[in-house]
DNA sequence: CTAAGTGTATTATGATAAATAGTACAGTTA
DNA sequence: TAACTGTACTATTTATCATAATACACTTAG
């Protein structure tokens, strides 16, 4: 479900919030839905339980994720989050593709090798 | 010509570094035009010349300029750089999309925000 | 009620990368 | 020769990341 790359140049709480996201956007997990606990988490990637609050903390603030303490992390309900996400993601995309037309590439290239994925 | 971002979570060398490829592979900078000297950066930009050695060491391991102890550092022939780069950012562009993509974005939006850049 | 599970907070420590500071040396050029 | 260049080296500081070890409050199953 989550795989540590030590060879990341990331650190692991990124990794690990990176994932969640990914994972709550694409549907794996559901709204409500209670991600594991901060301290069985740990124990499975071998981490200190530490740095998964961190990845924790960073979710709910983002709001991906709501606490209820001495019960759990739950996944937020997605409403307007996921539209949120893809906006960033379209930012992202539009950011890189200004820079290489900079420096000489096709637009039709770039459509094109889009369009074959 | 070269704004260092404090914010930025990047080190300064690598923004640098990114900063003067940018310049050269837009045409900003000629080839065999000489860049600023170590030193004379350093003080314009109010960091450590060792900084700055350490940006120009990377663009000179990764071709983009050529060093001549004693006289400075030159932009080098971008011939087959150019190419480089744009394979590098399209590499970019292609997994930013393949990411979009997956949380339920359009590529039919992807492509249309490409095209009315 | 109790025990075992939750989240949360705190302090200390180690590891690493980045940046600074200072100095020194060698090559180039006006 | 003086004033530039690049380069090399060591030491120090700073910030971030991760770990370690506790401690405390809340929730829930028994």
């Amino acid at each position: 479900m989550i795989i540590i790359d030590y060879r990341d140049t990331r650190p692991i709480y990124e990794q690990i919030v990176e994932r969640i996201k990914t994972l709550i956007l694409k549907g794996a997990m559901q709204p409500d839905e209670q991600i594991p606990s901060v301290r069985s988490l740990a124990m499975e990637l071998s981490i200190n339980p530490n740095t998964i609050q961190k990845a924790y903390a960073e979710l709910e603030r983002e709001g991906f994720i709501y606490t209820v303490k001495g019960r759990g992390n739950f996944v937020a309900d997605d409403s307007g989050l996921a539209q949120k996400r893809r906006n960033e993601y379209m930012e992202q995309i539009l950011a890189l593709v200004k820079e290489a037309l900079e420096i000489g590439m096709p637009k039709e290239q770039i459509i094109h090798e889009i369009e074959a994925l």
